[in-house]
DNA sequence: TACAATTACTACTTAAAGGTAGAATTAAAA
DNA sequence: TTTTAATTCTACCTTTAAGTAGTAATTGTA
């Protein structure tokens, strides 16, 4: 029960970038180093983060990445859609789908609270609101 | 963000099998028909059980599988465990042993409260709890 | 223009989860 | 004692996640 390496490391990635004042440019060797994460996998993945839309990359020397979006526009939920891991409201503790209006599972019920909140953490924590906030190295 | 298969079907077996009022053994036909789970997968997953000495298995003509163990000593987290798909109190949502008394995620203190709800739906919610609850199949 | 520093792309490898096949073992029943 | 219905074991196959390698494309700077 938990979130994939990829999920994991892209949340740290950009409220990391969050972190930093000025919205500078930052390139993956700076990231790979800092956060300690392998820098062909980082690279990886911030090339679906572009895809998706959460920044932008400029190529070329002393090019990087910076963000698309405003950091307050952007959500814990949104990051977590792109590599399939949100918690979705159909989704039940015994299987996506399993549950339904005829057929409830035998932990449908307990299973409620949990959801919503987590749905409620990813869903309304921006990059704005975490940064600063922890430490993320 | 979710059980593995192999937790789920097991979960799903047990509920069914807890729901049966007299302690009858099942075999692992019946259960994979009934609960539409590949047969070998099934098997492979009871061989675990019983190793973990949830169950008991006799074989041979006329055997099956029954509980070891009374179903209200039986807690879901126990099945969790087996699979190792529990949720541990040092996990956090990015990573199981990144925070710690120095440093905590940028998640930390939002996911306290959804991981006591989840620790406590697992933990509390023994098999005879949900025997009868919601439909198995 | 040439170079160096950067991201993007394609393809591969490794590890783990999910699932399958077949034969061995067991024990009740005929 | 033979047959039959059951679990168990070993080994394999498939799919997906995780991670790596090499090269192409891009672009600022000297």
């Amino acid at each position: 029960m938990q979130l994939s390496n990829s999920s994991q490391y892209a949340i740290r990635i950009l409220a990391y970038m969050a972190d930093q004042k000025d919205s500078r440019l930052m390139n993956a060797t700076e990231l790979a180093e800092t956060l300690s994460i392998p820098y062909k996998f980082l690279t990886k993945i911030m090339t679906e983060l572009v895809k998706a839309g959460l920044v932008v990359s400029i190529r070329g020397r002393e090019g990087g990445y910076k963000f698309k979006k405003k950091t307050s526009e952007i959500m814990v939920s949104d990051i977590l859609d792109i590599f399939n891991d949100s918690v979705k409201d159909e989704q039940c503790v015994l299987g996506i789908g399993f549950c339904n209006g005829m057929c409830k599972c035998a932990l449908h019920d307990q299973w409620m609270e949990p959801k919503h909140l987590l749905q409620k953490m990813f869903r309304e924590s921006s990059l704005e609101d975490i940064a600063g906030e922890g430490c993320k190295i």
